[in-house]
DNA sequence: TTAAATTCCTGTAAGC
DNA sequence: TGCTTACAGGAATTTA
């Protein structure tokens, strides 16, 4: 599912295409998909718009359009952004297509429709609660191992369950979150403001290095995860823990033990992770 | 304020 | 083969 990888890896590859388009029209073809404002207002707000920038914050696209509102883009669990040519086969689950000026599609497609389209100010957006107060990217060299610390003080959750709340730390879902524990060998039930302080540094550097692999696989590709090409990445086949309950640990041989954690499935190691 | 549970949604796989 | 059921999960919402 997209997380904080697979987003940069689709908003980096549609940044040179879409910048300085124009969207010339606009087709919701299932308006559940627009979450705010309402459709016809959604079309009407993007069409004849110019996309000055393209950006990405957590799991969040963000089209910067001429008017300084948004066009914005949250992928969700099976949701995908793919730049394609108008006579490329329309996929089932297509729910909006944006027509640019070079005559180039931009189609989105969610299969589950957890994924969501909004459009507005970002002032806008915050107030009416469609785009929460996003916690720090753990990839940005400003992030240091004292911030996390700071964000889990005195927290008695999980810290598995923290590292996927989007106000602690942007980006990450539940495959960067196992991975990260295990690469730090923190035990994903540990109460979060208990952890040592050697423990959320680990944490820190681990967080950092299973999103920038991530990113350089361009990837997990574990459900439907595509880029704007419709490739898949190569991240699931780097994958340490995500997905191998009762696999042999790659550290120690033991079977990796699968567990619930707020409410996700949890994959770790019994011995490497304390 | 925090933490846990519930809800949305469809494809896939397991079980009978 | 065909049916039912469980499961996957991001995040908004609800409940405690």
């Amino acid at each position: 599912m997209p997380e904080l990888p697979e987003v940069e890896t689709v908003a980096a590859d549609l940044r040179p295409h879409l910048v300085r388009r124009v969207i010339e029209r606009c087709e919701v073809r299932h308006p559940a998909v627009v979450r705010h404002p309402e459709p016809v207002l959604f079309v009407n707000g993007v069409t004849g718009r110019r996309i000055e920038r393209l950006t990405r914050r957590g799991k969040y696209i963000l089209c910067h359009l001429d008017t300084a509102e948004l066009l914005v883009v949250h992928l969700g669990m099976t949701g995908q952004l793919r730049y394609v040519q108008p006579d490329a086969p329309l996929l089932t689950h297509t729910h909006a297509i944006f027509s640019l000026d070079n005559g180039a599609e931009l189609r989105y497609r969610d299969i589950r429709r957890f994924g969501r389209l909004l459009f507005g100010t970002e002032a806008d957006l915050v107030a009416a609660r469609k785009l929460p107060r996003l916690g720090p990217e753990p990839i940005d060299p400003e992030f240091k191992a004292r911030d996390l610390q700071d964000r889990l003080r005195g927290r008695r959750a999980p810290v598995k369950a923290l590292l996927l709340d989007q106000s602690i730390v942007a980006g990450v879902g539940n495959i960067y979150a196992d991975e990260s524990l295990f690469r730090a060998r923190v035990r994903p039930d540990r109460a979060a403001g208990e952890l040592s302080r050697p423990a959320v540094i680990r944490l820190h550097d681990a967080l950092r290095e299973s999103l920038l692999t991530g990113i350089r696989n361009r990837g997990s590709s574990v459900d439907d995860y595509v880029d704007a090409w419709g490739e898949k990445g190569r991240q699931q086949e780097e994958l340490l823990v995500y997905g191998r309950a009762g696999e042999p640990c790659v550290n120690c041989g033991r079977p990796l033990s699968l567990v619930r954690i707020g409410g996700r499935s949890t994959v770790f190691c019994r011995r490497c992770q304390r």
